[in-house]
DNA sequence: CTCCCCAGTTCACTCATTGAACTGACGCGT
DNA sequence: ACGCGTCAGTTCAATGAGTGAACTGGGGAG
């Protein structure tokens, strides 16, 4: 795909993840997902994504087992990460505290808590509070001292996912207000990361 | 540059990082750097990355101060990874793990272990003697379980990266076959990881 | 002077990305 | 039934980046 083919050795499990997450907008479709996204139109707007791209990126990574595409009872699409998709959740952990600690001066832009006990998570997802490495259903993830508040930020969906929130819990839709939303696949047999 | 500017919002340090070293190649080229490459043309040759896309990537890295660009007294040229670029290991880190996990069946590609005492390194980079966080420069590479050996590899400098080696040590280049390349920077002050 | 190595450039070609408009399925209110 | 809005996904022309091969130019060695 985009892959030159010849990408690297295959003795590389580097470049091997490259060629399903290396591509451009990839991981920042993930991270969404990791934020609750689950909507093909929220993902569009809130990444500013072309469409075309969005829908090949979804479907290779539906079709590496990163992403499932789900056709709800309601009509409704939901792509939602798999377990093999929240094993990527250290990767994105990687970049998050690399780019906090060489771009963000002023602190992290996220911060997350374990959210049983409401401890600060260390570099590799400990909580300093219980000592556990947290399960990544776990994780609540809030502004840091570093984020930027925009005050009228830009859309719903970008409001939401700047909202304290755990991860991979959907995001609210302003759309179908009350309905049976509610907790739906609340914690879903998500498996655990790492 | 890739970055479609609207990268995602500002807040996100993972968008941040990925304006840096989230475009096709460049984590390949940090990969190299870690494993000793310093020379345009075994980055060139190893990658088989076209000349013209390497020494873009390799201007962007050395702006950013991720590499530094040395002109050697004997009129040579090395890229070498800064504090900065070293604090990209835990990314690559967790790519491999990544990679490892779900697309090697028979075991991690390449091992990594503590060169002071042959400890194994856990998937966090602790050594699982002494318990230490193992700084990079004391990381020991090489070809683990899952590792497909090509009989004869293809160029010297892959070669070269399949050998068990420490981490940013340069690679020995068949090139002045015995000159004093021995023990060089050694342990350089090359910053500790994470 | 010549040959070779090496870092980096040039250039024509191809292919992916972009952005905007469009399609078609579904649900809802009247 | 009808029209309307939402939503997932497609289409398409224009742009831009990646590709590969050939080329430039400087330095050292014989």
């Amino acid at each position: 795909m985009t892959l030159p083919s010849t990408y690297a050795d295959r003795n590389c499990s580097l470049a091997r993840s490259l060629e399903i997450v290396g591509e451009r907008w990839t991981l920042l479709i993930i991270r969404d997902a990791f934020f609750g996204v689950r909507r093909f139109g929220d993902f569009a707007t809130q990444l500013k994504i072309p469409r075309a791209v969005l829908t090949n990126r979804l479907k290779l990574l539906v079709q590496e087992g990163v992403l499932i595409r789900d056709e709800e009872a309601t009509g409704g699409v939901e792509y939602r990460l798999t377990a093999k998709g929240v094993g990527l959740w250290p990767v994105v952990r990687a970049f998050m505290n690399w780019g906090d600690t060489f771009y963000s001066p002023s602190g992290v832009k996220r911060a997350q808590r374990h959210d049983q006990d409401g401890g600060l998570l260390d570099r590799e997802g400990r909580c300093q509070d219980c000592g556990l490495a947290v399960p990544v259903p776990e994780i609540r993830i809030e502004p840091g001292p570093g984020f930027c508040r925009t005050d009228s930020d830009l859309d719903p969906v970008s409001n939401a996912i700047n909202t304290p929130r755990r991860l991979l819990e959907p995001i609210v839709r302003p759309r179908t207000p009350s309905a049976g939303e509610g907790e739906l696949s609340a914690t879903r047999s998500t498996g655990r990361a790492d």
